[in-house]
RNA sequence: GUGCCUAUGGUGUAAUGGUUAACACAGGAGUUUGUGGAACUCCUGAUACGGGUUCGAUUCCCGUUAGGCACCCCA
């Protein structure tokens, strides 16, 4: 029995409280106040792309029928498997959280025939996606992608273009070094067909695999490549590739897409071994990689059988989703770290005195009004700690406002880096602090 | 979902089966009444949670939770 533990008076009256802490529930992070600039960043640097490339925003719901990725992704992909959100409502309708954003464009293409606006249709998403894995760093339940599709049609240059505006996101992000890991998944013919002699070529070998390869073997025969067991790695070498396999025309569409590729200077190397966890996939398949990152930064493919699947009308499509966690990470662990773009410079308001204070939301306003971000730190009562705190966030310019100045209509304007100080008229001030960012900027 | 590892103030670390759990940074207050960055003083603040072993647990054991790594899979 722990008698010190049972009359600590502090932990007796955390208990009486009866308030255990709450946590944000497991693999489900919160993204901080001073992770803002990065989101910031990456989200501005979307936009910029997305305009340039003629890309136009879709937001779905996060919710959607769970038969849109038992369908779209497949029933029998680990995504929708394993690791979907899905549940009844109250109404007993069967819904997903949304594992992945492609389906749900797809979805919306069909619902609102927005073939007819554009043909192809060229839009972009970004929101979070729901996967129930087990937590690891670069992983979690719910994370952020940012998605590019092109849909109605066929055309290698949209699987490049694809992969032009992916990489251009990185490249605005001044992102350190990427790669792209290119392979083709042929078509329904040529896929089945290559599934069938990799089959083969592993099951004459069966008793060498290791245990995971054998129980896969049958059902995912492409995981069997990339499988790190050694003896496993030792048969890849002599295995099929997809690439000897490929029908005429997805040979075609491919050599079309890496003379594409290779044109626009795109970092790629063809990588026979890759294959994506979704159904949908056919032909083209990219990964981008940061150089040394642990993970893909962003996949993507064509996907034309989609269309089929949700919808029963084949619309060829293409697309590419960046993990936004990931890249943001990613660009985080650069060394040395990428400069982002610096904010507009800030004015720093301080007042001296309850007068002075209560008059200074009016003042702060009016420059707010006028499109100057003004910071504060009213709560203290001394000049002092306020312009320490001004100090600590690097504002240029702070404006100091106390009795003396309330009485006279002015305000002084000090300069953060030199320390030199004017006085301005109030009704001045909104004049004069524009002039003065503008020069510091 | 499987296996392994980890858990001390806000952050990074230290220590111990036994007085009051240490240090740095951050945060707060102050060092002449209205002027930041340095220095100094003081203050706030932690053994994740729940059990067990023990005279005594932050330390040892078990469970839970969370995080990490590998597998699985993927962005």
């Amino acid at each position: 029995m722990s008698t010190t533990k049972k009359t600590d008076p502090k932990k007796q009256e955390k208990k009486a409280e009866g308030s255990q802490a709450l946590q944000a529930v497991k693999g489900m992070p919160d993204i901080l106040p001073k992770e803002e600039g990065w989101w910031k960043s990456f989200r501005a640097a979307g936009a910029t792309v997305a305009e340039l490339h003629d890309f136009h925003r879709i937001e779905t719901p996060i919710l959607e029928p769970a038969e849109l990725f038992e369908r779209g992704v497949g029933a029998a992909t680990d995504i929708v498997e394993k690791q979907m959100y899905a549940f009844r409502t109250k109404g007993g309708e069967r819904v997903a959280l949304r594992p992945e954003g492609t389906a749900a464009v797809m979805r919306a293409y069909f619902e609102h025939h927005l073939g007819y606006f554009a043909s192809p249709l060229k839009a972009f998403y970004e929101g979070p996606m729901f996967r129930y894995e087990r937590p690891q760093a670069g992983r979690d339940r719910q994370f952020h992608q940012w998605g590019f599709e092109i849909v109605g049609d066929g055309d290698s240059v949209y699987d490049v273009e694809v992969m032009l505006a992916t990489l251009a996101i990185f490249r605005e992000l001044k992102f350190p070094a990427f790669t792209v890991k290119i392979n083709s998944m042929g078509c329904k013919v040529c896929r089945a067909s290559y599934r069938e002699k990799l089959k083969n070529y592993y099951r004459a070998r069966e008793k060498k695999l290791c245990k995971d390869c054998a129980r896969r073997l049958d059902k995912n025969p492409f995981r069997l490549l990339d499988c790190e067991e050694e003896d496993c790695k030792a048969l890849r070498g002599e295995a099929p590739i997809i690439l000897d396999y490929l029908c005429q025309t997805c040979n075609a569409h491919f050599k079309s897409v890496l003379e594409l590729v290779e044109e626009n200077g795109i970092p790629y190397e063809p990588d026979p071994f890759l294959v994506r966890g979704l159904d949908y996939y056919n032909r083209t398949v990219f990964e981008v990689w940061g150089v040394g990152a642990p993970h893909a930064l962003a996949g993507g493919g064509r996907y034309d059988y989609l269309g089929e699947l949700i919808a029963g009308r084949a619309v060829p499509a293409v697309g590419a989703a960046i993990g936004m966690e990931r890249s943001i990470a990613f660009l985080k662990s650069a060394t040395p770290p990428v400069a982002l773009s610096k904010e507009r410079p800030r004015v720093f308001f301080t007042a001296v005195g309850d007068q002075a204070k209560r008059a200074s939301l009016k003042r702060m306003e009016e420059l707010r009004r006028a499109g100057v971000p003004v910071v504060e730190a009213l709560g203290k009562r001394s000049l002092k700690g306020q312009l320490k705190v001004a100090g600590k966030l690097k504002v240029p310019l702070a404006l100091i406002f106390g009795q003396k100045e309330m009485f006279e209509g002015s305000i002084i304007m000090r300069d953060m880096v030199t320390g030199a100080q004017e006085t301005v008229l109030l009704d001045r001030l909104v004049e004069a602090v524009k002039q003065d960012l503008k020069k510091k900027s």
